[in-house]
DNA sequence: TTGTACGCGTTATCAG
DNA sequence: CTGATAACGCGTACAA
């Protein structure tokens, strides 16, 4: 690995000199620049940012920390952040926190300790005072917050929209996944949901799942039949959920949208591809993951954004597993 | 953020000790190491791994370059990856290639940039040419290798296991599908199955992608269809591509397996949620990754390891998509 | 327009 | 056992 020493010593100028024309700072000579450009390109040096970031007290690195990579949500938002970090020169370095504080915190500590310019967290649970005590912007994502930059999409319309799409479908026996307690839009979801459903009298009963992962909602989704038999719609805490209880329908021989009607909340990929395809209520995590990549970028920059906040449109996906109504 | 001279002036000592005491090197009297760590816990210092990084000229960071992370398959190599990494103290930096050269030369250089200890590529045409100048390991995952320290499964045995699993089940005008032709794995599936269907003396169209990506694979279940609309059974390319397939089929109006077989390759976590199940070839994708992690870090620390290249086995994941057969 | 010298936070060497 | 001090590679006053 060529330094600027190395490359001053090639062009026969200072290193000064050469970080000149590197930052295109100061007054550089068109004959030197070139001279430098010149070395450079011989000696195929390129600037080590450990250095730099060293000097500067930052890097050109950004932390992303999200729930599990493993759920098909998250690499959705993630690559939203990093292709916007990319466009703007900065990489990330990523870290799963499967919700347990402590990997959470492990994380913020590498981040800080790697003079991370800002952090991006989609953590359900966030311990505040983690974030408190930074001193770089955080910016959430997925998650709402009123005095915290953030970006999220409106879960209460998305339970809406859910809910009324399963009302029009003509269910009567409606079974509402509730997701974690702790997550806020997993929340509003439900609330948006119950919001409806209330408004239009419909009877309806309530399962909890205390967390997204895989491994669980298949069982979820067993209980959910064993308590709720009759039940002929499902509002599903996600689409994974939403898919678990398909194929628990399938086996209890239902049919799908006959016999019962569900509702999906992410639209990840795979909905579109399966078959029936799952009716659900999209929210645009790419562009999601963009807008938190961007709101860090200007944070970071200290530009003035009044847009500290924002909430994405969702919207309903109708596909397979809703009943069609004439309009 | 406090330095290692705040703590040093805290505990009434030089800098060298709390070095000292930091990295239990050398000999301290046990009260001074109690007086350090006092004041370590008092300031909350934790050391500067930039700084570190730039003294030692290597960092605890580690590149991780894949070709799309949306792609649920690469997930789980990721999350192997970093879970064995993170309990060896060392952090990711992840970069999505999209098969694009140059995002990948820039990620590459990010990662020497910032002294990365080693990177574990799961790209698919890896430009060895970058590799070859790099002074630091590489390993790579999914993706066979002779001459390189490389983690991969055995995607000829997947290719006839899923071979013998479409005949077993009685299709007669079987599909294959072929993945990109610069994917080795991909290959290798491919001509494992050719092998099998060959011996058999069974008839067989082949459909060409050149990608693995989303967008593509619901074109392609259209093309398959449309250019051999007797196909009775689909060897898919991945489980993404067999999502397509069903897809394509129950549209057409074909009972699944009844009137279709479908087998695909990875067993990504959806694959057993959808309904009927997938059948597949299962690759350990989670243990593929955390095998590349610890290879990594065995060339890192310069074990001799004679097992610098290592197969996985893969597995038949009979479930609804193939016929069962009475044994 | 250019060069010298210092500091960013650590570690390692070498006296003491 | 402990303390100065020189690197590590770079950017920036300050001088020239």
């Amino acid at each position: 690995m060529a330094t600027i020493k190395d490359v001053a010593r090639h062009a026969g100028v200072s290193v000064a000199t050469v970080s000149r024309v590197l930052n295109s700072a100061g007054y550089v000579h068109e004959d030197t620049r070139k001279k430098v450009e010149e070395a450079i390109a011989a000696l195929q040096y390129s600037p080590n940012e450990v250095a730099r970031s060293l000097y500067k007290r930052k890097s050109k690195l950004v932390g992303l920390l999200i729930p599990d990579i493993t759920n098909p949500y998250f690499p959705q938002l993630a690559r939203g952040v990093e292709d916007e970090m990319r466009e703007n020169d900065f990489r990330l370095i990523i870290g799963n926190s499967d919700e347990d504080e402590h990997k959470e915190q492990e994380y913020m500590q590498t981040f800080t300790q790697n003079n991370v310019v800002g952090v991006v967290t989609a953590t359900n649970d966030p311990d505040t005072q983690t974030y408190d005590s930074l001193r770089i912007p955080v910016v959430f994502l997925d998650r709402t917050s009123d005095d915290r930059p953030s970006i999220y999409s409106d879960g209460r319309q998305g339970g809406r929209l859910a809910a009324k799409a399963i009302l029009a479908g003509g269910s009567k026996e409606i079974t509402l996944m509730q997701g974690p307690a702790h997550v806020k839009p997993a929340q509003d979801r439900f609330s948006g949901a119950v919001e409806v459903l209330e408004q239009a009298n419909a009877s309806y009963n309530i399962i909890q799942t205390s967390t997204f992962s895989f491994h669980h909602v298949d069982k979820l989704a067993e209980a959910l039949f064993r308590r709720y038999p009759a039940t002929d719609g499902v509002i599903a805490s996600n689409d994974l959920a939403a898919f678990a209880v398909m194929h628990e329908a399938y086996k209890l021989g239902k049919h799908i949208p006959n016999d019962i009607q569900i509702v999906g909340f992410d639209d990840i990929p795979v909905s579109s591809l399966v078959s029936p395809g799952l009716s659900t209520i999209r929210q645009p995590a790419y562009e999601m993951g963009r807008a938190a990549g961007r709101l860090l970028i200007e944070l970071v920059e200290g530009k003035q954004t009044k847009e500290t906040n924002t909430q994405f449109p969702v919207e309903l996906i109708e596909r397979g597993t809703t009943r069609k109504v004439e309009q």
